[in-house]
DNA sequence: GGAATAGTGTCTCTAAGACAGTATGGT
DNA sequence: ACCATACTGTCTTAGAGACACTATTCC
């Protein structure tokens, strides 16, 4: 597990501007919304100013390697660099919203594709100096896509880009940081959620269900006792009618199965050699 | 387990003020540093205008029942509500430090009481209607004390009380929201982290560690299981010489012991029934 | 002695790890 | 034929639940 508190941000405050003296007013002793001291009349400008933005790390399982979705900067700083897609926070919608919004547009995917995707508010990352221009609070949130038929449209979205997470090379901002709390919060996830049936397409063999574990966690899982453990929790798949679907051409034809109802693992589906993080 | 996105954010989107004309550019195209649309001249007016505070759900175990620190509200709106602690992000400290600088001045600690305390950030709150006032994004934080010998100090954090979780009322704003969420994680990460240390002093006998856990999760635990647990999970806790603790008046003395230095628990120590949340 | 809490020992049962063996498809 | 994958079954072991029992203190 990763420490995840970013207290010691004293670092980056000196390299931080003060942009106003109302703004440390207000920080100081004016702290709207939680005491009295101001009265109640309210001055829309008594507060530090910020920008908000949402940075997604999208993951998918194709070939049987973990892969995140990826943009390259065509702007300074960190021009060229790839980094994690993202974008403002508009005045009239949440962050969560923001995060759906830009997921569509830059995997081209429609409204509709995008709306039942699981998106998973990771944290926030507020280090003053993460942005060598100004203040931008960003929220994080991972994404995780089955390996879509339409890789990534065909809109303003030709940027966008799959690439393998082992390769993801240095990111622009803290980009890796964020990616990398994104692959352990996932690979947690796994563990004691249903949340691995959010990579598969709907209707899924077990070999596909399994492939998801060993390429999140990059280890390899004992098919049988996989098999044993996912079928004896109630809730986590269910059984499709119907022909089996071929597996890659070679070996025997596998059921199919879509995912249940549960959404938490009871007992938890453990990853081996017991530590969190590798 | 809690639905943890707010993706569904419409509903308060009528309601929220566009407050200029350059705030829905920018997030319609501009998309500061994540492409090169706009050049690389960068305008400080060119995004939309958040404040960003944090808010702090802080709990303690005091007589065998969860507590949470809670301030009285003295100005409108939820005049005389009780709130969470918290406040505004200065623009030169992270969320993380502007969480840690309000837990101290809220509960009248000192930096040096204040700095190991464990401060983890939960999630951020950014609904556009969450503050009839105005745009605000908070970043809730949940911290865990031992039942200190000064309960809130004598400096400005009067107004600021501990209150039993059960008992904590209608809050402010979506503080209850947050609330709820903050217990939610604090229950889970009891089942596999060493977490459970923080809310006891320095040292502290087995009994009160197990009362930690039963407080938290609202359950009964067999204490020789939970004492085997304990004992058998590596780093969780180490034995401190010297003569046992009277507990209470009544019965033997116990054994004192001290935070290890594992922070995770494998397998994890995982609560009865089941169900992560009750 | 009785009440209360600390601490030990033991039996049982669940579920995970390991792995042998069978079934059914492709080439 | 051979290989690859799907699926079944069995043995073993780690660890949790349940609970009987002993130890030490205050009243």
């Amino acid at each position: 597990m990763r420490a995840d508190d970013e207290t010691a941000g004293a670092g980056g405050a000196t390299r931080a501007t003060r942009t106003t003296g109302v703004a440390e007013t207000a920080g100081k002793d004016g702290k709207y919304g939680k005491d009295g001291a101001a009265g109640d009349a309210y001055d829309p400008r008594a507060f530090p100013p910020f920008a908000v933005t949402v940075d997604l790390a999208v993951f998918t399982v194709r070939d049987a390697r973990l892969q995140v979705l990826l943009v390259r900067r065509g702007e300074s700083p960190y021009r060229g660099s790839w980094a994690l897609p993202g974008g403002f926070v508009r005045p009239d919608e949440s962050a969560g919203a923001a995060a759906r919004r830009e997921l569509a547009e830059e995997t081209g995917l429609g409204a509709d594709t995008v709306r039942p995707l699981h998106l998973e508010q990771l944290r926030t990352y507020s280090d003053p100096g993460r942005d060598p221009r100004m203040r931008v609070v960003s929220v994080a949130y991972a994404a995780l896509l089955p390996d879509l038929p339409e890789p990534r449209g065909g809109g303003d979205a030709a940027h966008a880009q799959w690439v393998p997470r082992d390769t993801a090379g240095p990111l622009a901002f803290d980009h890796d940081t964020i990616l990398a709390d994104a692959h352990d919060r996932i690979g947690a996830k796994l563990e004691y959620t249903c949340l691995a049936t959010r990579f598969c397409p709907a209707e899924f063999t077990l070999g596909e269900l399994q492939q998801v574990y060993e390429t999140v966690w990059g280890v390899q899982l004992d098919r049988p006792n996989f098999r044993r453990k996912v079928l004896a929790t109630p809730g986590f798949v269910e059984a499709v009618e119907g022909p089996p679907r071929p597996t890659g051409g070679r070996g025997k034809p596998a059921a199919l199965h879509r995912a249940g109802p549960a959404s938490a693992l009871h007992p938890p589906l453990l990853r081996p050699e017991g530590r969190p993080s590798p």
